[in-house]
Parts: C-alpha cells; structure tokens; sequence
DNA sequence: GACATCTTTAAACGCGTGTTTGATACTGCT
DNA sequence: AGCAGTATCAAACACGCGTTTAAAGATGTC
C-alpha cells in the first residue's frame, strides 16, 4: 500500500524532528511505522532523501492560502509575531511544533538543505520584522540598524525555545505558562519598541 | 610517560570542542594525540570518564586568582562583559573559545554535567548582570524584570555565537570583523540599557 | 487462472564505533 | 643483571548502524 509511505514519512518527521538526523535511526523510525526495515531504502532511497522529504513535506505551505493577518500597527505586529513564536515552538507534539524542532536541528547541524530551510521558515519573519522596524525608527529596513533589532528578536526567542536546559538552570521558577510567556514575549518586544522610539526621536 | 595523558587530554578537549560528545571519535582523539586507542582505555577508563576529566580540567579556575575587574560604572561593567563573551567565543583556534565551545556543546545535548557547567561557566555572568541591572533600574537582582535582561543579553550573545549559519544567510554582509562585533555588542548593550533608563525614571 | 509488477519480509553484509586482549617495550629498584 | 610494575602496541571483539539481497506475498491485467 502507499499507506506505508505515509507512516513511515510521518514517523520520520517524528524521529528526526525529536532526535536530529544522525542520532535518528532508520530502525527507530521503522519500528514506529509498523514497517520493515528495508522500506525506507524500497520507498525514498536512503536516509539522506528521507529526510529531505521529510522537510520538503514539512515546509510545504499549507494547501488553503493563509489569509494575510489584519494589518494592525506596526507595534502590534511585532509582539503578534513574537508571541506566535514562543507559542509555537513551544506546544509540545504538535505537529506545528515538529516543523520548529526539525528547523532548530538544521540550524544545530547545518546540512545542505539548511539554506532553503531559512529561506522557508525565518527569513519571511526576518523581512517581515525588518518592514515594520524601519516603518517605527524611520530607516532603511535594509539598514544595519534595522537587522541588528531583528538578530536581537530572533536571537531571544531562539534562547527560550531552545536552550531550555540553560534557562531552567538559571531561572527555575519560570515554568513558561502562558502568562509567563506572555511576559517573556512583553519583555522582548518592550526592549526593542522602546530603543525604537528613542531612534525616532 | 605521563606526559602522554596529557596529550590526550589536549587532544580530547580540542575534538570534544569541535565535534561535540557523540561526533567525536576516540580514533580521532588518539590520532592527534600520537597515541594507540588503547591508550584511552588505559588512562581514563572509558570515553565518558575522559569527556568528564576534560570538563573538569577546561573549567577549572585558573591558579593565580585573576584579580577581580576594576569596579568601572554599572554600563560600563555590562558592555565589557557582552564585548568579552563575543570575542571569547569568535576568536578560533583559542584555549578560550575550545571552552566556550564545550559548554555550547553541553547546552545543545544536555548531559549530567551540564548543571555543574552551567554553574562554572554562565551563572557567575548571570548574577553579576543581575547585580549591575538591579542598580541600574533601581530593582532587586531576583525580580523578574532583572532576570528577563539578562536573559535578553545572553540570548542575543549565544546566538551570534552559536547560529552563525543562521545568521550568516539572514546577513551575508555580517563578516563579524572586531569593528562589527564592537557593533553588536554595542547594540545588545544599548537597547537593554535604554530600556532600563526608562524604567528608572 | 496465469503472468508481470509492485510490496514486504527476514537475514545478511560492510563499516565504524568503543572497548578488550595478550604480547611487547620501557622504567626504576635491589 | 634480574625483576616487578607500568606503559604502549597491533589486533581482535562485540555491537549498532545504513544498506543490500533474494525470496515470498500481494495486486492488478489480460
């Protein structure tokens, strides 16, 4: 059946979005799908192109075009995207959370594929952030300014997601509720809006 | 000799750093050592015994207590800090960034060291941030507010420091030259400072 | 129903890994 | 010199990995 494609393609997104691609092995996978060993080289090849497709079909837009969010203010819309993030990243076995887990794997251990993983996961929210941050300071959103706010974002919301081991170490009371998530996602707006203003000015 | 248990020891602590606990090899380790693969076996007992000796040995205090930093003001303090962690961790080939490299290693695939990594290594910088914030904005060191800056600084610094594929195709201008990386230090450090200036008024 | 094609299976292969072994060289002491 | 203890060596071992193989089963077509 095809059906075996499906969960085995299904398990692999698992496996790897859980594990990375060298600790992952094509027997943990098999042993999810309910599948032989042998399959995964029958149905993609080898691991290599099971992974790809694994992040072909994660990657891929969804089939109904997303409608674009209401325009809101440029405020509004750097702490939607900021707290669309943390949120994300950090609902556990969702499916949604897979996709993010199986970016920061790529981003750990850079493969070939990793450019076009950017250019399909942070970089629309990179020049995104960039339009609205040169809209409020009144610069170039190619400018260094503009990127050095933006690299400040990412780079904090990449630190709660995925240096959790760290931050629970250091900060233990923070259990990332959604009211602590929301503060987080506050505080990182907060900073950078705040700097802004005083640029604008 | 005894001096061949040192050599591993280098060598060890160079593969550990580059490759991370699990890429590493012992063949590799003993290669660069000039040393059998036995060797290993011979002196540490197994791999993680000599994983742990490295730990230990890396973050050890160094002998001549370093005399503690002229107290400079409060900003100051802070931008020398984030200046520092930068370079420690771009200047390659170094004893300084090898260690560096271990504790991202550690942060990235937690082991039962890690919490005593993190208390050598980014809880003293964490405190002393704490400390220099809380004077600034006129807040206790264990608020939130305090303890959501630091996060904010080390989020950005471990990014810079350890996404560099990311940031490299997100910016390929960033060449992170001294100039550059005066840049970013300035910017993590500015926005947090003006941000805490708002706060005390 | 017979044949061709696509799927699945258990078993094995080749390779790299950490580790162990048993022999050999070295060292220091009497 | 002789000997005990340490250090080193080449070789092998046991295991897990990705991959391959050859046979068996399922499926569709005429």
């Amino acid at each position: 059946m095809d059906d075996t494609r499906q969960r085995l393609l299904q398990a692999a997104t698992e496996v790897f979005g859980e594990k990375g691609y060298d600790a992952a092995t094509i027997r943990d996978i098999c042993g999810r799908a309910n599948a032989n060993v042998a399959l995964v080289n029958y149905h993609f090849g080898d691991k290599m192109e099971l992974y790809t497709e694994v992040l072909v079909n994660a990657f891929r837009p969804p089939e109904g075009a997303p409608p674009p969010p209401p325009s809101a203010t440029p405020e509004e819309s750097i702490r939607k995207i900021i707290r669309a993030m943390l949120d994300k990243a950090l609902d556990q076995s969702d499916q949604a959370s897979l996709r993010y887990r199986l970016m920061l794997h790529e981003y750990a251990h850079p493969s070939a594929a990793t450019p076009r993983v950017i250019d399909l996961t942070l970089r629309p929210v990179y020049d995104l952030l960039r339009k609205q941050i040169g809209t409020i300071a009144g610069v170039d959103p190619d400018s260094d300014q503009a990127r050095l706010h933006v690299h400040s974002i990412l780079g904090q919301v990449i630190h709660y997601t995925r240096s959790s081991t760290v931050v629970a170490a250091l900060w233990p009371d923070l259990k990332m509720t959604p009211e602590q998530r929301e503060m987080i996602a506050e505080h990182i707006a907060g900073i950078t809006l705040s700097h802004l203003y005083a640029i604008a000015r």
